[in-house]
DNA sequence: GAAAACCAGTTTCATTTTGCAATCAGTTGT
DNA sequence: ACAACTGATTGCAAAATGAAACTGGTTTTC
């Protein structure tokens, strides 16, 4: 945090956001529930180098968008949360997954869920937040999990079945 | 072009813009309404050289989110133009200008246009894009003019009017 | 209780990208 | 002819990236 370069919101974000690696890894935290550094640097699709992924943690760690908790069960192991401003960019990803769908070459298992999410609107992606809430913050737990459906619906297309989305 | 990282939407959007400048260029042509090399290199508040804008128009032309036409007026001159893939970001950048007016140290006179935006919704995104096929495109003009609606709101913003946008 | 596997990173080093200033050749206005 | 302006390019130092090996510690396995 030393100077900015303006103080307009689209650069202050930029600033923090605008490189090729934080919000993937703010994705896996918030799509895939990854909460450790093997976790986020060995079952991640890209493949990211753990020095890249370390000095990124370190990054949305200060950044206010990361939270580290140490884990009960392995003493030198920490679970990496999500806090509420991560939370809050729920909507700024499912429009990227919604534009990288419509412009770019997406695989059909691995765009299931923008698809899903683009369709579900703004009522879905605030119950994903509250569900992220649950499980990042300790709020109370939602009703119903948007996660598992999301999930649910990722297994099927990598099953093969085709049928999957289509409002009939 | 090369090799993709993986097929996911947010990470393909991710390596089309997941860098510091490419956006910025973007929303000036998009807010700012630059259309020329100059205008994009001077007039920008973040002050990116000339070498990186010269790289970053480059790679946006071949991404297709740019177009260059000659300027009748000039001939070394030439005029950007947004595609519709680029209007298509207008929601991922009101979405971007959202969550910076939230969680970023914004100036006020910057964020009065991301604040009109947030708070007029789908249907103003839809009436800017819009807007922007016309400017960009040669799509038929609509009747009223979003572009002019933020200007004219930065402008008094600018002026020290303080009560732009509090929807009493 | 020793060995093996696992953990979160760090170190090293080659390559690439950035940031900045100076420069360039072509174009236009005077 | 000449100065100002056009869209760039070049040179160079600093920073970021990427891949692999390595570290110090922890847990599991045999």
């Amino acid at each position: 945090m030393d100077q900015h370069r303006s103080g307009c919101p689209i650069n202050l974000t930029l600033e923090i956001l605008g490189d090729g690696w934080s919000l993937i890894v703010i994705r896996d935290v918030m799509f895939g529930n990854r909460r450790h550094f093997r976790e986020l640097l060995g079952q991640s699709e890209e493949g990211i180098a753990s020095n890249i992924l370390s000095a990124r943690l370190k990054r949305l760690l200060a950044e206010g968008l990361l939270v580290k908790h140490p884990d009960p069960t392995h003493r030198q192991k920490s679970i990496y949360s999500l806090t509420e401003a991560a939370i809050q960019l729920v909507p700024l990803l499912v429009q990227m997954g919604a534009w990288g769908r419509r412009h770019t070459p997406v695989s059909r298992e691995l765009s299931i869920r923008a698809q899903l999410l683009e369709e579900g609107g703004a009522q879905m992606s605030a119950d994903f937040m509250d569900e992220l809430r649950h499980i990042h913050l300790g709020a109370p737990a939602p009703e119903k999990s948007v996660l598992a459906g999301l999930q649910d619906a990722y297994l099927r297309v990598v099953a093969g079945q085709t049928d999957v989305g289509t409002t009939s």
